[in-house]
DNA sequence: GATAATGATTGCAT
DNA sequence: ATGCAATCATTATC
């Protein structure tokens, strides 16, 4: 939450920025209209019948001339004087001395400026900040880009390239930067016409009274180029902190966890213990298990899981139960009983719907919805259920669920009946939690008898191959393990 | 506030 | 690439 008050603290300053920049252009602007009255100022007397060369009164006129130019702004004109004014000086006979003066000053300066920027280099720091708001998404093409360069992002932060409510968070502030910098660019590009149109209408309306050539114009309309990129380099640099503002917290609030749903956390809990054998699930489980895990949580409030978030989920509890398997021993119980509570579910749902009546399956809340999926589990279920109630060692595999189902009633000898498919799951992993710690010497003390061991866990402390799963007891244990034999 | 639990990251090995 | 082990940093629990 502290990351999106920044966000809105960041995205705040930047549209503060700009609007700044947009005083300063309008204030560019405002120079612009006041151009208007440059327009008279600047006009010269036309050419005239005299050669100017006769001596007397020659430094009088000029200087006459001189200063009329140097007042004729200061004073207020109306069009009527105004118009006789610039007629007189037209009609002036130093005018086409004057003129000529004018030209040959002109040409001297021009020739110099046209060398000091003759070439143009690209300023590097331009480059910078253009190539960085291309990279990020924010120039350059409208749709797209920003998730592209917030995958890049995500991807140059560790891997987590599918990302979740972070990530389109990110991705919601870069649009609103973007939309802010492109719409305060154009602004600018406008303005940067307009003025650009005027200063070149009114050097085209001077050019009849002093002597302008294009190159001239051109080189005006290049400074007016150069001072609007100088503001819009001001508006890229604001942007551009903006950007690595963002990003920075985005980068930052990866670390900040979320603990995931109660849901989330008992798909893969049922996953994992249901191949404790080989707890190692393929890209495609991964991807199953995090599209549950997704969907489960969207029903209620959590945030979405991704495949990395599931192979972290899973190196961490490989991890964690290898240290401590008796810590983990409840859980493990919990969730095989869970697990054959589904099994037996379905097979249940079999049997009934195999006898030709027409049961609704129980929705107890931990079925499989893909078929494979429940196939896989449903295998492991019996593997698990056989070494729970045989007390382990190779055997089973068994055929089907049904199989399955006539083990449990068996085994049981009691309690359990297909008519009980339709309760409520925790009542039945009660019931059956009591029955295995009536059947099999069910402990609930840490560290106590391991009705439920890590078969597929080897001596080295490493898990089996997932070839050979249950069929092989390692006569060590693991690290902090107990007997797994706990068969009456 | 101390401690446990837990998701994420890092460095290394394969 | 993937997994393991150690570790970090945050969250939950007491």
């Amino acid at each position: 939450m502290s990351f999106s008050i920044c966000v809105a603290q960041c995205t705040d300053s930047l549209a503060a920025t700009m609007d700044d920049q947009a005083r300063i252009m309008q204030s560019i602007g405002g120079v612009s209209l006041a151009g208007h009255s440059v327009q008279g100022g600047m006009a010269l007397p036309p050419p005239h019948g005299h050669d100017g060369t006769d001596g007397d009164g020659r430094k009088q006129d000029i200087g006459d001339i001189l200063h009329q130019i140097m007042t004729i702004t200061d004073q207020s004109l109306d069009e009527a004087q105004a118009k006789n004014r610039k007629h007189g000086l037209n009609c002036h006979r130093m005018k086409p001395a004057l003129f000529s003066v004018l030209c040959e000053i002109k040409e001297k300066t021009g020739l110099s400026i046209r060398g000091a920027q003759e070439e143009d280099p690209p300023d590097p720091q331009l480059m910078r900040l253009d190539n960085m708001l291309l990279a990020e998404g924010v120039a350059g093409p409208e749709k797209g880009g920003g998730s592209a360069a917030a995958a890049a992002a995500a991807a140059a932060s560790g891997g987590a390239a599918d990302n979740s409510i972070e990530h389109s968070d990110y991705r919601a502030k870069l649009t609103q930067i973007r939309q802010i910098y492109h719409t305060e660019l154009e602004k600018y590009e406008q303005a940067c016409n307009e003025f650009t149109t005027h200063v070149m209408n009114l050097l085209r309306e001077q050019s009849r009274t002093r002597p302008i050539s294009p190159k001239e114009i051109e080189r005006m309309v290049g400074i007016i180029h150069r001072k609007f990129s100088s503001i819009q380099m001001q508006l890229k640099q604001s942007t551009c902190e903006a950007v690595m503002i963002l990003r920075s917290r985005f980068l930052d609030a990866r670390r900040k966890r979320r603990n995931f749903s109660k849901q989330a956390t008992e798909i893969l809990n049922e996953y994992f213990y249901s191949h404790l054998s080989n707890p190692y699930p393929s890209e495609e489980a991964k991807e199953e298990l995090a599209k549950k895990c997704s969907i489960t949580v969207s029903q209620g409030v959590g945030s979405t899981i991704t495949v990395s978030q599931v192979s972290n989920w899973f190196g961490n509890k490989r991890i964690r139960y290898k240290k401590n398997i008796g810590k983990f021993q409840e859980e493990a119980n919990l969730y095989a009983a869970k697990t054959a509570v589904n099994a037996a579910h379905a097979a249940a749902a079999a049997v009934q719907n195999s006898q030709a009546n027409s049961p609704t399956t129980p929705n107890s809340g931990f079925q499989m919805k893909d078929e494979e999926f429940q196939l896989d589990s449903a295998e492991s279920k019996n593997t698990l259920l056989s070494n729970m109630f045989t007390g382990s060692s190779g055997s089973f595999n068994l055929p089907n669920s049904g199989d399955m189902f006539l083990s449990m009633q068996s085994l049981n000898g009691d309690s359990y009946q297909g008519a009980q498919v339709g309760a409520n799951v925790q009542s039945q992993v009660d019931t059956l939690r009591h029955v295995i710690s009536q059947t099999a010497g069910y402990n609930d003390a840490l560290g106590g008898n391991t009705m439920y061991s890590p078969h597929g866990l080897s001596a080295n402390g490493g898990w089996q191959d997932a070839t050979t799963p249950s069929s092989v007891i390692s006569p060590t244990e693991g690290p902090g393990s107990v007997h797994s034999d706990t068969s009456n």
